[in-house]
DNA sequence: AACCAGGATGGCT
DNA sequence: AGCCATCATGGT
């Protein structure tokens, strides 16, 4: 990979397994939006760049070389072989032979951990335009001002100290719905008891997992996701409707219960679980699998 | 208007 | 531990 700097961009040539579209769009974050052009634009560690892939050339504009370094190859997961992992899943099976050449581009980013534990408190029993709304709404009401991008005015995700600022009927009044109270409580809970949410990453992934569900609103399917898209533990199976549904169509009988599909899938992927998961999950979402 | 979405919770066995 | 009924918002 060959990486430099230009009129406030870094262009990536030779990057494998990059694609924005599939990374964007598998389901892992709620902040990037496609603009006209094809690319996207999004918020991450309080910043606001956009991404766009022209042959095989990686251009990401409003940033420089040093956040690249320091922000940007981390995020994107840069130091980890797609192509390595996406060999040995295409091996597997016939399904994910399919599945990981269908989402080719895709690379589990590396989130903000209390972002995720808020965003996938919102994801619950919701639609992803919703989840993404609400999320807008509460970073515009509490979060920082970031600036303005080609007309547009962006904000950071609030801190927890932010977010404790809101009332419960501020935080419905962000489209959260029923959630609010969720996200009330977790918030306390984390200001009250001191808690820095990146130390959750040095857990294992079972004990992650058994913390993360402490939190009110937080169940076995959203401990999953925060602990894969928030804490890269990568060896776990989030089970939502879609990978319910794909599961089922390849793998699983029809009354197999939730819980019993993540443990074999888990069984089956081993570490390698969270990225079949996002292979899976973008294949069954773009082709309507299961309808 | 009924149905459903990246489910959680509490009560039951 | 595992299953089940109930809860709950906003869109289509």
């Amino acid at each position: 990979m060959n990486v430099y700097e230009k009129d406030n961009r870094v262009i990536l040539e030779g990057v494998s397994d990059f694609d924005p579209k599939h990374i964007f769009e598998c389901g892992q974050c709620f902040r990037w939006h496609k603009q006209e052009d094809g690319s996207y634009t999004g918020v991450a560690k309080g910043k606001v760049i956009n991404v766009i892939r022209i042959d095989d050339k990686i251009y990401l504009d409003n940033t420089n070389l040093e956040e690249f370094n320091s922000i940007w190859y981390n995020y994107f997961d840069l130091g980890t072989n797609y192509t390595k992992i996406k060999n040995k899943l295409k091996n597997m099976d016939k399904y994910l032979d399919t599945a990981a050449d269908f989402g080719w581009g895709i690379r589990i980013l590396r989130q903000d951990e209390w972002e995720m534990l808020i965003s996938f408190i919102i994801s619950s029993n919701n639609r992803i335009p919703m989840i993404q709304k609400a999320i807008e709404n509460l970073s515009r009401k509490f979060g920082k001002y970031i600036g303005d991008y080609k007309g547009k005015d962006y904000y950071a995700f609030p801190t927890p100290e932010e977010l404790n600022k809101a009332t419960q009927e501020e935080i419905r009044a962000c489209q959260t719905g029923f959630r609010d109270k969720y996200i009330k409580s977790t918030t306390e809970s984390v200001i009250e008891n001191n808690k820095n949410m990146s130390e959750y990453t040095s857990l294992s992934t079972d004990e992650c997992i058994k913390e993360l569900t402490k939190f009110n609103g937080v169940g076995p399917k959203v401990a999953d996701c925060i602990a894969l898209f928030g804490m890269t533990k990568l060896d776990t199976f989030p089970v939502d409707v879609w990978v319910k549904r794909v599961m089922q169509e390849f793998y699983v009988n029809e009354d197999m219960s939730l819980p019993k599909i993540r443990i074999y899938a888990i069984d089956k992927f081993e570490d390698l679980s969270g990225y079949a998961q996002q292979y899976l999950f973008y294949y069954a979402r773009e082709l309507g699998i299961g309808r």
